[in-house]
DNA sequence: CTGTTAGCGCTTTCAC
DNA sequence: GTGAAAGCGCTAACAG
């Protein structure tokens, strides 16, 4: 059923019709109940083609994460999504997604009102002008490091130090004065090169003997713990990059004869599935990434319907507290 | 530029433009030629809203994942999106993501040509009607127990038992006789049901005693293991219900001073990403994401462009072989 | 092979 | 407050 068969069952004109589908004021409240009424017990709703045609807009926002260029791992991604199209959904947005997964790169800009773009350290500012369609598609991109050279996007930028701080500053308060830090190899987003100056602001003395670039798997971050934990004198708080190396510590300190949180306090970082479940649930830290998801799509909405200027905002990390974090041993 | 203000350019009547562009055969191959390079040449692109409202075609499929309804996890849920971007993509159409984060199920069907519904058990004939608006939507749906009622969808039936053959056969033809079985506690999908069975199928006795349903953590799988292996006959493979437990048994089997795969081998389930970075990595069963992608798409679009009846396909796991597995200890 | 034209279903002036 | 009519940009049927 279309407008015109709906309008003449109503014995209304179209216009009217319309008029009261889009709320519009100029429609008397009662014929406005009484199209609505019909409209939902007819099973009208009105061709969302043929309107984005004749309003040029098209309530649809698309996800874009290009291929091998997320911050965030397939698992977050899911999260982010679910996020994104909760509040888009909203504001009347309809969700696109593109994965990347294919070569075609022939993005129909026209299509979506606009961007959420998950990039990762390799997105080129040449990149989001070819995504942008030369900037005219109004954007916001989610990033981890510092913004790309693009002024015509939006972002949210995501900061990593407020978590690992707050970490160490309830490390400080617990007594603990001696921590070590377990990384990931590579350098993860500066966190590495910060880390000194985290454990000033948190009040502790840095010694770079207590810092160990162990790996990705929970083996690594086993030796690390060991090897920490058999120094002269050694942490009595790790630090790990990953959740994952820290559940490797606790399995390092476990075997060392030291019990978590008794002896040795453990601190991971992603806040992964697994981290809740292991022998003690890991305090760790985390984003929200709920809370990025809706940034990014407000300050994305906020350029697509008032058309404000871009906008650069940023959310930190912060502490879940679970247990495997206690008192310093005296 | 619309097709009008574009044909005017090329001198040509919008007809033949738009016949040229549709690559339809009553234009001339020079024409044709033509139009494309200058379409090319001049950023021309069609109004894709006016043309599937013309056209009735939308060229778009929806993921339909309904919220905690899910057979695959967050991770695997992308690996899927990825293959469904992918082979819909290479047909022309684009994808709409509906994770069911939002309460409202206004659904308009009308936008979409199909749906790709991922399935979990709780996903009743009711919800398909009303997914797929009453089964006029063409729909496919990833299912991991047997299809629901509703044979107005086609499915893609995840099969987790062929893989589970697999790796029993293989266990066997490396001499063990005696493999116990680590679950997960709620029935996973009926394999601990068919466990028995599919040790038979191997040509191996099925021992009762060998069967311990563990938990979720690895630390669960650990326990089980060392339980497992302090019995008066222990098996000398344990298969696991996830890759989680198994990589705990690993480290069970370690504790008790042995070693994997020398004295015990180990499978695991579901090939997480961890599974191959764990020491040893693990041997597992998984199922190909991208083909069961690439069914789901190919059922959808054979009934929504030539009207096929609706199809019941299978696609089964297999096992990955990695160093976790080994002859059986003379 | 190409040009002309009638819609697709809706929103939005412009009259009334 | 409502009705009539002019498009939105395109495809497809119909002439030529």
């Amino acid at each position: 059923m279309n407008i015109v068969e709906f309008a003449k069952i109503l014995n209304l004109s179209i216009g009217t019709v319309s008029r009261a589908l889009n709320d519009r004021a100029e429609v008397s409240p009662k014929t406005r109940k009484m199209v609505l009424e019909k409209a939902e017990e007819l099973g009208f709703v009105r061709n969302s083609n043929a309107r984005r045609l004749v309003t040029g807009r098209n309530c649809m926002i698309r996800l874009e994460c290009p291929h091998r260029t997320h911050i965030l791992s397939d698992q977050y991604l899911v999260e982010l999504a679910r996020g994104v199209e909760e509040v888009a959904g909203d504001n009347g947005y309809d969700l696109l997604l593109h994965l990347g997964a294919r070569r075609s790169d022939a993005v129909d800009v026209q299509d979506v009102d606009g961007l959420v773009i998950v990039a990762g350290p390799e997105l080129t500012a040449g990149d989001l002008l070819h995504l942008t369609n030369g900037g005219r598609t109004p954007a916001v991109v989610i990033v981890g490091t510092a913004p790309p050279d693009f002024p015509a996007a939006s972002y949210v930028c995501l900061d990593t130090l407020p978590g690992v701080r707050e970490a160490l500053t309830r490390l400080a308060t617990l007594g603990h004065r001696r921590v070590g830090y377990i990384g990931s190899g590579p350098p993860g987003y500066g966190l590495r090169d910060a880390f000194p100056q985290l454990m000033a602001d948190a009040g502790l003395h840095w010694d770079p003997d207590l810092a160990i670039e162990a790996g990705l798997t929970p083996d690594d971050g086993r030796r690390a713990a060991r090897a920490l934990l058999a120094l002269p004198s050694p942490p009595t708080a790790l630090f790990a990059r990953t959740d994952v190396l820290a559940s490797g510590a606790v399995q390092g300190v476990t075997e060392m004869g030291k019990t978590v949180p008794g002896d040795v306090s453990v601190i991971g970082h992603d806040n992964i599935e697994a981290a809740a479940l292991v022998n003690p649930p890991l305090t760790t830290v985390a984003i929200n990434l709920p809370d990025v998801a809706a940034l990014a799509v407000e300050s994305l909405l906020a350029v697509i319907t008032t058309g404000a200027a871009p906008t650069v905002r940023t959310l930190g990390t912060h502490l879940i507290v679970r247990r495997s974090c206690g008192p310093a041993p005296v």
